[in-house]
RNA sequence: GCGGGAGUAGCUCAAUGGUAGAGCACUGGCCUUCCAAGCCAGCUAUGCGGGUUCGAUCCCCGUCUUCCGCUCCA
């Protein structure tokens, strides 16, 4: 019963076939929510961190200040560890929001929390709490924990527990202090970071989209409270333009704010960037990147203890003694401004990326079947992954037209040179055709061949991806033109 | 977590209660002055575990993975 792929379908068989994405473990039979980037995929993602790291970081302008904005502002980077002091996770808020213990009635396949079964009521019957009616057939509490738990320490107690960080950007909030005491930075300034993070996903669904195990680009923005609102619309809009630079600059892509109901615990105002998979329904959108605005929410918590929602602000969750449910640091993580004279706790404005998200989004995106004319003119199907060169797994492939004649020898020396700046390719094997469309599914911007006249005039064909258009180039100015182009 | 479908070669598929086949890909060779060409040769598979059976890839049970829907979702 051979039915259609999907586009989907079709993308995961490239991924595979090309070397892109494998599934972890696969020969002891795969393990879900987990994923390994092949020799192609590690060069898309590390390409892809690389940009975002040069864009948001080491290339910022500290001193210019972006037009319409009240100052400049500075970029550091952080690198911090997965596996924190648990009170971390208590006093962000991640240990109640993560941890719960839950029932599933077989019944009518709800879920309850098992502390607030007094209050609800049962679906079928909601004149009783669930459990309490004849039909109602529930589960042992089981718990239900979102983050993974470890154990510091060969001895395995409670006491030595411990958490696969949820998300970077804790170990942000928590090197704050450390940062603007060493790092000669004034707020506004931000902090980023890349790394892995891991969550117990219910359902990991979606190719790499929802994994157990991925990495984030994660920046905590660091301003006045006051200025706060302009930099949170500068950070929405500059976050959306990153991935529009990149290429994701189709109708598939989109920033959408949240609605108020939306927002989460300490969210006064998130916009996500989102893409349209192919694996959704039509007119549905996946999260690529949420950029919040966080208020004080999580130095006040890193400090205070953790924090509930107030009224318009926040205020210390408390126990019935009247004691910090979750004490913080008690450190002072405040800020004081040496021009005004000013004290204040920073207010966060938070872009959170998944770079697995965007790098299965750019290989959707890239993902193109087209039809070029062969040899005989006849039209013929080829699929072409159009990456923006910047993200190309491989920025040049060299080949000699065919292997004897010198062409071997040319090419080679060629495929030396350009070696030395960028990640190049060299192929003698097979009709030059072949070799064209296999660049073609691992997203080569560029095909250098070396024929006949090469080898008369010194110059080479540079073949376009996507337009398969050929120009002839001097070898002298090869790398020259190539960096041009691939710029 | 629930319900349903699926799991055979690198990919896409076929077949069968009696020991698995194709196309493409891949490797080597010949040939070839530019878009998956041709010829020759070669490599590669029944997710895992158990049961029924003389014999299981096929039937049954379990398990894992995956897809769809629901549920859930910082």
């Amino acid at each position: 019963m051979a039915t259609e792929q999907t586009v989907m379908e079709r993308i995961v068989s490239l991924c595979k076939r090309r070397g892109f994405i494998f599934q972890s473990s696969e020969i002891y039979g795969g393990i879900g929510g987990f994923w390994d980037y092949g020799p192609l995929g590690v060069e898309l993602k590390r390409n892809l961190k690389d940009a975002w790291w040069k864009d948001m970081v080491t290339g910022h302008d500290d001193i210019t200040p972006p037009e319409g904005l009240p100052s400049a502002y500075s970029m550091v980077g952080l690198d911090c560890s997965i596996i924190m002091h648990p009170d971390v996770w208590k006093a962000s808020g991640h240990f109640d929001l993560f941890h719960d213990m839950l029932v599933d009635c077989r019944t009518c396949k709800a879920r309850f929390r098992v502390d607030q079964l007094p209050t609800l009521q049962c679906p079928e019957k909601p004149s009783k709490h669930p459990g309490e009616h004849s039909a109602c057939d529930l589960t042992e509490p089981r718990e239900f924990n979102l983050m993974f738990k470890t154990f510091i320490g060969a001895l395995h107690d409670p006491s030595s527990e411990a958490y696969l960080r949820p998300e970077t950007a804790q170990g942000i909030f928590v090197n704050f202090k450390n940062v603007y005491t060493t790092a000669r930075v004034k707020v506004p300034f931000g902090i980023a970071q890349i790394g892995k993070s891991f969550r117990n996903e219910i359902t990991p669904r979606n190719f790499t989209f929802r994994s157990r195990e991925f990495e984030q680009m994660e920046i905590e923005f660091f301003c006045h409270p006051e200025q706060s609102p302009v930099w949170y619309a500068y950070w929405r809009d500059r976050r959306y333009g990153w991935y529009v630079s990149l290429g994701l600059s189709s109708d598939r892509l989109r920033l959408r704010d949240h609605d108020a109901d939306e927002l989460s615990h300490y969210s006064c105002g998130t916009a996500d960037v989102e893409y349209a998979f192919p694996f959704l329904s039509e007119g549905e959108f996946g999260e690529l990147e949420g950029i919040a605005h966080r208020s004080d929410f999580d130095l006040r918590s890193h400090s205070e203890g953790k924090l509930i929602r107030d009224g318009d602000g926040f205020a210390v969750e408390r126990d019935q003694d009247g004691n910090p449910r979750h004490p913080g640091s008690g450190k002072d993580l405040s800020y004081f401004d040496e021009a005004t004279q000013q004290r204040f706790v920073p207010h966060v404005i938070e872009p959170s990326a998944g770079a697995d998200r965007a790098a299965l989004a750019f290989l959707c995106e890239a993902y193109t079947e087209d039809t070029i004319p062969d040899e005989k003119g006849v039209p013929q199907e080829r699929i072409v992954l159009k990456l923006h060169p910047r993200l190309a797994p491989i920025k040049v492939a060299v080949f000699p037209l065919i292997k004897k004649d010198g062409m071997p020898e040319m090419a080679a020396e060629i495929y030396r040179d350009l070696k030395q700046r960028w990640n190049v390719f060299y192929d003698l094997k097979g009709s030059i055709g072949r070799r064209y469309r296999r660049q073609d599914e691992s997203g080569t911007p560029f095909c250098v061949t070396v024929d006949h006249d090469s080898l008369n005039d010194e110059t080479v064909t540079v073949r376009d991806r996507d337009t398969t258009v050929q120009t002839r180039v001097p070898v002298k100015e090869l790398a020259s033109h190539l960096a041009e182009r691939l710029s």
